[in-house]
DNA sequence: TTATAGTTTCAGTACCCTCTGAAAGGTGGA
DNA sequence: TCCACCTTTCAGAGGGTACTGAAACTATAA
């Protein structure tokens, strides 16, 4: 072609395009792999938020090449998540699916899930524990005895969760404006 | 025995103890297993560190009912990591293991690790997918041309992820006093 | 009511990761 | 040098999760 010798380097647009958010979609894949969610659904999500665009099954399947089991289980999860939603179209039967446009909504989500399945159940266990070993239950010990040195590490412990408990709900409760404002606090304060 | 009827309900403190432990171990081990990290792992760095005092291979393998291969393999890891260290006790052949002591530095090791395993791969392909999309690159694209999507996308994830990036930065480099002061800045900041 | 288009479910399969246990490898003492 | 004790390695087994594909299901149009 003509056209294209005025720049021999040129690029296809939207080969380049479809190149980028493959890259993009597989890095977040694997992110998601080890963050204990299933790279398949990682995938799924990753392609939605960077096409911008609602997309159905079949456009799922066939861009990330799995079975319509697959899409159509992993879509679910997203939504039940609901970091996607469900969308439909005048006139048309089929259903798409589109991301969450902000993404500090979307991580408030996935992070309020996260602390609710992980963080809460460890943060009662140390509480019961701590409970076990009291003077009350169990009367005192000596101060070279094993209890009070499991005493003394639950303590740590439950305080460095607190913090850490803390810091979630702040995440959790707030929308990007409330959140990059205590981003900004944060670091200006070292 | 006559002692024992002055408290009806009394327990053992060290049956207790030994129950407190358990609990501990068994959370921490599945909050690891959800972040990644396997079971095992979590569970004899919960170990070591709840019960605050150096134990050998055995002791591991016998109280988490592990093989030889499975505690010796983790053991080596977790030193990797740098949450447990090795230790020699004058006049014994046998190795001992401790827990660090110090909450605060354990997770900052931890998140610096997994910071640089999985943040740092992301924020990397960011740039790349950025750079396949510049105006430098492919030329202009219409308002409405899907590239522009694309590109707006990249643009708000780049910029949650260098926010998120910079707050792993300050956890990383700061010991327990530098943190605390971090986090009653943030909590008051609200 | 039937035909058609699309979605969900799930039994079976494939794959991957973890664990075991035995053999090989080190290391200090006799 | 050999022995005793302890650690590490690794091939193979086992267990669990994710995926497929086909059948069942649902909803809409004719």
């Amino acid at each position: 072609m003509v056209m294209a010798l005025e720049k021999p380097t040129a690029v296809d647009p939207d080969q380049q395009l479809q190149l980028a958010q493959d890259l993009f979609i597989r890095r977040f894949g694997e992110m998601g792999q080890t963050w204990g969610i299933n790279r398949t659904m990682a995938e799924i999500h990753a392609f939605l938020y960077i096409t911008a665009d609602p997309k159905c099954t079949d456009d799922v399947m066939e861009r990330l090449n799995i079975s319509r089991g697959n899409a159509s289980m992993s879509l679910r999860a997203l939504c039940d998540w609901g970091i996607i939603r469900r969308m439909h179209r005048r006139g048309e039967r089929r259903e798409y699916f589109e991301s969450l446009a902000d993404v500090w909504e979307m991580f408030s989500i996935i992070a309020a899930e996260r602390k609710r399945r992980e963080l809460d159940p460890v943060l009662e266990a140390l509480q019961t524990c701590r409970k076990m070993l009291d003077e009350e239950t169990i009367g005192k010990a000596a101060k070279d005895h094993p209890i009070s040195a499991t005493r003394a590490r639950l303590d740590d412990m439950q305080q460095f969760m607190d913090v850490t408990h803390k810091i979630f709900q702040q995440f959790i409760g707030n929308s990007k404006a409330g959140l990059s404002r205590i981003v900004r606090v944060l670091l200006k304060a070292l």
